[in-house]
RNA sequence: GUGAGUGUAGCUCAAUGGUUAGAGCACUGGACUGUGGCUCCAGGGGUUGGGGGUUCAAGUCCCCUCACUCACCCCA
């Protein structure tokens, strides 16, 4: 068998990878000024947490989970989301206590057994996001705002905020009574897939992009008319601050978490530029997640974006930037030996500094500095090592200028400064 | 899990069933023997995804298989 990726995976290039780190930076920093620290869980956990976390009849415990025992037939599933590992670390470690707000933020690997396609792989990175201890609606608006915020720092437009409340634990069953109560009555309209979710999760059938059961649902009730009095007043509340800060979204009551444990406010970016995968980033809040994995009753709110889907999102006329400040083009066998010392003084400054290691024409030494996007070019020939200089290129004005050997770091290092200013 | 499409050089793609499977880009060298991007010339690079079949002859037709892509489903 020849040897390749598995199906599903895939591999992120150097001439690829800046896009990633660009994403990581601007996150990191946005989530800080936040107050969010970062916090790194195991890439695998007890299966046990994600079917009490996730949902047994969610689709991601059904049928996409990696799931295995060890040799001591112990149960194991890789993360297929990063929520459930965060809030067993914090109920494990005492992290979290009712009235106080604790934030956290992890980036990393996340894994489920799909059939890949455009912006879906079956291992994935998100950049996600938790914070506990509050169920007051500033803290929706506050993270939906920040999302906001971090889009537009990425440069990232042609998105929409959409948002919607599933309510609390005492109105959703209402709600879903309702609901089947009105589809009972249409159910040989519906496809096939409906039906079942007829029966196990109705809310979702609102979510089904076929068109009979569009227009099946068209009338159906919407969640918002069956909400209590205080999740009613908690979604105005989150709207409400959201337009005080500016953040323009959408209300959509038709938005349904694939996740079984949110409640209340959920709410996903999505954009039309990645074919069908159209969200960006979603989440909501879990004001019984932690109770329901063995912690006491602390609210909790938090979302997860796809870094792919970002990467894919990035403007195209961002640029991969330059990797090496001055590309050395040594002639000959004693320029060589000489150009190893320099390099050496040049990357102990700081300087990213690359060299040829073999005997090439100038030629050809100086097509490699443009092509690896070097600023400067350091010529050293027998010319320049008679007199003890180095002929230093701008490659950008082509100006050249001569520095003494000895002087030659320092020299660089100005040079570059001045490049960068 | 279901459906459709596509597999030929590192990449993008040509090649009526018929000679030794080509081109552009990329790479290397040269024209310019010490100066990058443009131009021109030359060179290296292939188990035509894999296996079987039909045929005098298969990259091309048939079957199987694998992979990729897109979509359904679902989701970040």
């Amino acid at each position: 068998m020849k040897i390749r990726a598995v199906t599903g995976v895939k591999d992120i290039l150097p001439e690829e990878i800046w896009k990633w780190r660009f994403i990581e930076e601007v996150s990191r920093k946005t989530l800080e000024e936040y107050g969010f620290a970062e916090i790194r869980v195991p890439l695998f956990e007890y299966t046990e947490l994600f079917l009490r976390s996730i949902g047994q009849t969610s689709d991601i415990v059904e049928k996409e989970m990696y799931t295995f025992e060890d040799s001591k037939g112990v149960n194991i599933s890789l993360r297929p989301e990063g929520t459930a590992g965060v809030v067993r670390a914090c109920i494990e470690h005492n992290l979290i206590s009712a009235p106080s707000m604790e934030k956290f933020y992890y980036m990393g690997a996340m894994f489920r057994h799909e059939r890949p396609q455009k912006g879906r792989y079956r291992q994935f990175f998100q950049i996600g996001a938790e914070a506990f201890g509050s169920e007051g609606p500033q803290v929706d608006a506050e993270i939906i705002s920040m999302l906001h915020l971090l889009m537009d720092r990425l440069g990232i437009r042609d998105t929409v905020i959409e948002i919607n409340s599933l309510g609390c634990s005492a109105c959703r069953p209402e709600y879903r009574k309702a609901l089947k109560d009105f589809l009972g009555t249409k159910l040989d309209l519906l496809c096939s897939d409906c039906r079942r979710r007829y029966e196990v999760n109705p809310l979702r059938v609102l979510d089904c992009k076929n068109p009979a059961c569009k227009d099946a649902a068209v009338n159906a009730p919407q969640g918002m008319t069956c909400l209590c009095g205080s999740c009613m007043t908690h979604f105005e509340s989150v709207k409400e601050f959201l337009t005080e800060l500016g953040v323009p979204f959408k209300f959509n009551g038709r938005l349904v978490r694939g996740l079984d444990y949110y409640t209340r406010t959920t709410f996903e970016i999505t954009t039309d530029k990645l074919g069908a995968q159209n969200a960006v980033a979603a989440g909501g809040r879990y004001d019984g997640l932690v109770e329901d994995l063995g912690g006491t009753s602390i609210p909790g709110i938090g979302f997860a974006l796809g870094m792919e889907r970002m990467a894919a999102l990035l403007p195209e006329e961002m640029q991969r930037p330059n990797r090496i400040d001055i590309y050395l083009a040594p002639l000959g066998a004693e320029a060589r030996r000489r150009a190893l010392l320099l390099l050496h003084g040049l990357r102990s400054r700081g300087i990213r500094a690359e060299s040829e290691y073999q005997e090439r024409s100038l030629k050809s030494q100086m097509r490699q500095a443009d092509k690896i996007g070097a600023a400067f070019a350091g010529i050293l020939g027998e010319n320049e090592l008679a007199r003890g200089v180095l002929l230093l290129r701008d490659m950008q004005s082509k100006v050249q200028t001569e520095v003494p050997l000895d002087q030659a770091v320092e020299k660089v290092w100005e040079q570059i400064l001045k490049v960068h200013t």
